[in-house]
RNA sequence: UGGGCUAUCGCCAAGCGGUAAGGCACGGGGUUUUGAUCUCCGCAUACCCAGGUUCGAAUCCUGGUAGCCCAGCCA
């Protein structure tokens, strides 16, 4: 894991940890956790957070706490939870203890019944609509609510009730009695609890009163110990309250709230509300589907965790409203498979070549290696034959200009193979190209032609021996850099952003690859032996991500 | 036009008063049985703008400008 390698750069928050260890603030302690809600999978925005939380902790020789948020049951479920841990994991962490907000209901509730004792909280009988009547606007002060001035008695009373269940749902809430005049609107009297009566995924029917999140993160938090509670900057304006709330409690721990940027990726969505939208509108198969920004999207898709921590740490923290280009997250996946993948040849449209030269029973069995420049990943053995197959665009009849592959009367270096001749094109009655008749040279297996220059390569895979697989190819799910831009994000769409090829031809060493496994197909791309559709009888891979290509 | 935050190369990002790291992208050369990889070279006299302090400012001060966040009984 990176956490332990010294970064490259610093960020302000290593700073800040710095400095609070060197100031023996919190004891010299680093508590951090990450804290999502389960109502969703994880995405690679929250894999920033994780890569920073569990990594933070790491390098500090601190812990890291898993705790779900799980606040607001009409939204959350377990199913969420347990796809949140699995990425977690798989992510490469391990969190020191694994919390949920629901475990601290009953104390919640206690620390509420202290602020309405101290006259610092009390049950408001307004309707949310005219909450928000009263609660001013950005310019205009709000104007207090006529139970502000509740006797605590009153207060006490009417919450246990809250409680007990005696109120309808919205009935009553539960305020901070703040300020309505603060210039910070999250001041002005904010909710800290209301009336739900729904069915929670952990307490049951337990409650019919759950906490909100700006009274349950920081007591949490407190409860835990954490010393650096790490957010993203929309929780900056929540922060005087994170604060107000501890100051008034005596919690056990005085957590510091620190906000960073969130991650914000071109040509895709990293909303919770979208991707949730997009899966239930069926515009993808599924959460896990590979275009899915979702970290089991991209593990589907082929993507390593190695390389999404490689992007956390390249994309840094900071409080800046950035945009990351895709080609950062693609690069880091490029970089991770060119180095550790094995190479194979894969042809996605086939064009049949006739070698006629070649003796028509005969087969020879070349000993081809894995990786280029990595020997000790080995070698396979490919069958090379009379029939074989090539891409369709490796041939061109009228070739644009620098084309180096092959053409009528031209040779072209069939890859770890023979050298091949274009004698003869042959085309069906509708004019298309069906196949091509060639003649291999005999003497060029392992080294050059004599007294000639060839300088295209191509793949290729012997007809008679060559799998039949289905070759999904994925491309960016939208069509404009910042889809969350649009009046409807739907509407941008990529409409393209997979094509699913049904008769590729790979070599016959893919018969023994597995669920997950990964593969250079030689000048292609990436690919992943799919998770879940990918069988013996059925071979299904999933492009990664397409090599980088500076002629086309 | 209330409050908070942010502004350094096309995109990220170091820098914390001593004279602009690094990555991605891009351009060019070399190697190469993947137009991949690898490798070499180039790529901000300049840090949102305008003043000021200082021997010296991206870093400090003053005043602007632009962008983002906040008016859920969501998180």
């Amino acid at each position: 894991m990176s956490a332990a390698e010294t970064p490259a750069s610093s960020n302000f928050i290593r700073h800040i940890i710095t400095k609070d260890i060197s100031d023996n603030k919190h004891n010299g302690n680093v508590i951090t956790r990450f804290p999502p809600e389960p109502n969703g999978y994880l995405h690679i925005g929250h894999a920033k957070s994780i890569c920073l939380n569990f990594g933070m902790a790491a390098e500090f020789k601190g812990s890291c706490n898993l705790r779900f948020d799980d606040t607001n049951p009409e939204k959350e479920s377990i199913e969420f939870m347990q796809a949140i841990e699995q990425d977690v994991q798989w992510l490469g962490f391990n969190w020191s203890n694994k919390h949920h907000a629901s475990d601290y209901f009953e104390q919640l509730y206690d620390y509420a019944v202290e602020l309405i004792k101290q006259g610092n909280a009390y049950v408001d009988s307004l309707s949310a609509e005219q909450i928000r009547q009263y609660r001013g606007t950005l310019t205009e002060p709000g104007k207090e609510s006529p139970d502000r001035s509740r006797t605590i008695e009153e207060n006490l009373a009417l919450f246990s009730a809250m409680r007990q269940g005696e109120f309808d749902d919205g009935q009553y809430v539960l305020r901070a009695k703040i300020d309505m005049a603060s210039p910070n609107i999250n001041m002005r009297d904010p909710a800290l609890y209301r009336i739900r009566r729904v069915h929670h995924q952990r307490t049951a029917d337990q409650w019919c009163i759950y906490p909100m999140y700006d009274f349950t993160h920081c007591i949490s938090d407190a409860i835990e110990g954490i010393t650096h509670s790490l957010c993203t900057l929309e929780f900056e304006a929540h922060r005087p309250l994170y604060e107000w709330v501890l100051d008034k409690l005596q919690t056990p721990a005085q957590p510091q709230q620190i906000e960073f940027s969130r991650l914000q990726l071109e040509y895709t969505v990293v909303s919770k509300r979208k991707l949730a939208q997009l899966v239930n509108e069926n515009h993808v198969n599924g959460w896990d589907d590979p275009r899915m920004p979702t970290i089991a999207g991209l593990r589907r898709a082929g993507y390593t965790s190695a390389s999404i921590r490689d992007f956390c740490e390249r994309i840094g923290i900071t409080k800046k409203d950035s945009w990351i280009e895709m080609g950062v997250l693609e690069n880091c996946i490029r970089e991770d498979l060119n180095e550790n993948a094995p190479r194979a040849m894969a042809v996605l449209h086939p064009l049949r070549i006739v070698i006629e030269n070649y003796p028509d029973a005969q087969e020879e069995i070349l000993e081809v290696s894995n990786h280029p420049q990595k020997p000790e990943l080995g070698t396979r053995k490919i069958p090379f034959s009379k029939v074989i197959l090539i891409e369709q665009d490796d041939f061109a009849q009228t070739p644009p200009p620098k084309f180096k592959r092959l053409i009528e009367g031209g040779e072209v270096r069939l890859r770890s193979s023979y050298v091949i001749k274009c004698n003869e094109i042959i085309k069906n009655d509708a004019g298309n190209i069906i196949e091509l008749r060639c003649t291999y040279d005999p003497d060029t297996l392992g080294k050059k032609p004599e007294g000639r220059k060839v300088k295209g390569v191509i793949h290729w895979v012997s007809e008679q021996h060559a799998l039949d697989a289905e070759i999904r190819l994925y491309d960016r799910l939208f069509n404009v850099a910042n889809p969350e831009s649009e009046n409807n994000f739907l509407d941008v769409v990529n409409p393209d952003s997979l094509q699913t090829l049904n008769h590729c031809k790979v070599e016959a060493s893919l018969a023994n690859s597995e669920a997950g496994n990964l593969f250079q197909f030689e000048r292609i791309g990436y690919f992943c032996v799919d998770s879940k559709d990918s069988s013996a009888e059925k071979l299904v891979f999933n492009r990664t991500v397409t090599l980088r290509d500076t002629w086309s």
